[in-house]
DNA sequence: AAGACAGATTATAATGATTATAAATAAAGG
DNA sequence: CCTTTATTTATAATCATTATAATCTGTCTT
């Protein structure tokens, strides 16, 4: 989906949640949509917006990151490194995407696939939990990573 | 296994990593003992040793817990409240265990069977990652809650 | 167009969690 | 004992995040 119509879609969905798409905001999901690939601060979105030139305030870019989370267009994770990651929810997807962290070089990679359907039926069936979302991170050594060690 | 046993191997374990046992690193490690149901947060632990009429600063709860993370004595996990939280490693353990967290109350469950084992041999195979550990988290609704939400 | 209102934004201050620092204390080794 | 080293303490500093109050924007009303 290009980011047109992605734009247009989270408009709407802001829409319908009470909000408008301010110019801030639109920069906002802008930056998260020119940056899927990784999982930015919001200390790193507002940098980034900044240098789009457009103006913004960091409390401005909490909020909205806040808001975008309530309405399920970001997810917001936290790797144990003390800050709050935000990533855009991909069109359709019904469930959270796994990530791998390679303790070697920081990388996060990340998995659309969704691994744990069977899993979450014997959570509900087992431990009588109604799982709506999950969050799911390997740790380990990424292939990049083993490939340097052994030489 | 008792908690005598449980520190008998600890301080071991410290040594073994070059560290000693001193009384507060004791006092810590015993209200984390005593409290393996809970998911303690720094601040919570150093209150929890003073009660025990143990004096103790807080950074040296923070320098110890890092210092038992790195031993792999306890495990430190972030949910998405800002706040790390500290849990001991079962002994014998070798998976981190996973935690069902209700939405609605805050309660945090445990899992401790692996449901894992399947899933890991996946990403190792079709992802080219050495997986060490992982880290799963259901959200959702608890028993608990889902009833009171019937009546 | 002027006034009034709600919603957003901004700069700034405040808070909360964590980490660094420097002085004091305790422990270990000779 | 005396010296050296590790540890703790109290405190200050830092970092991420949230609250506050003033300002601004846009829209609605007249």
């Amino acid at each position: 989906m290009s980011q047109e119509t992605m734009l247009r879609s989270i408009r709407k969905q802001l829409h319908d949640g009470g909000y408008k798409l301010t110019p801030q905001r639109e920069a906002t999901v802008l930056v998260l949509l020119e940056n899927e690939k990784d999982h930015l601060s919001a200390e790193e979105i507002y940098m980034l917006v900044k240098q789009k030139s457009s103006e913004i305030g960091l409390a401005t870019v909490y909020r909205t990151l806040e808001m975008l989370t309530e309405l399920k267009i970001v997810d917001k994770i936290s790797f144990n490194d003390g800050v709050a990651r935000y990533d855009l929810r991909k069109e359709g997807a019904k469930h959270f995407h796994h990530h791998l962290l390679c303790l070697e070089c920081g990388s996060i990679e990340e998995i659309e696939e969704d691994l744990l359907v069977e899993v979450e039926k014997v959570v509900e069936k087992n431990f009588n939990f109604e799982v709506t979302d999950h969050r799911l991170t390997f740790h380990g050594v990424c292939g990049a990573c083993r490939e340097n060690k052994s030489k």
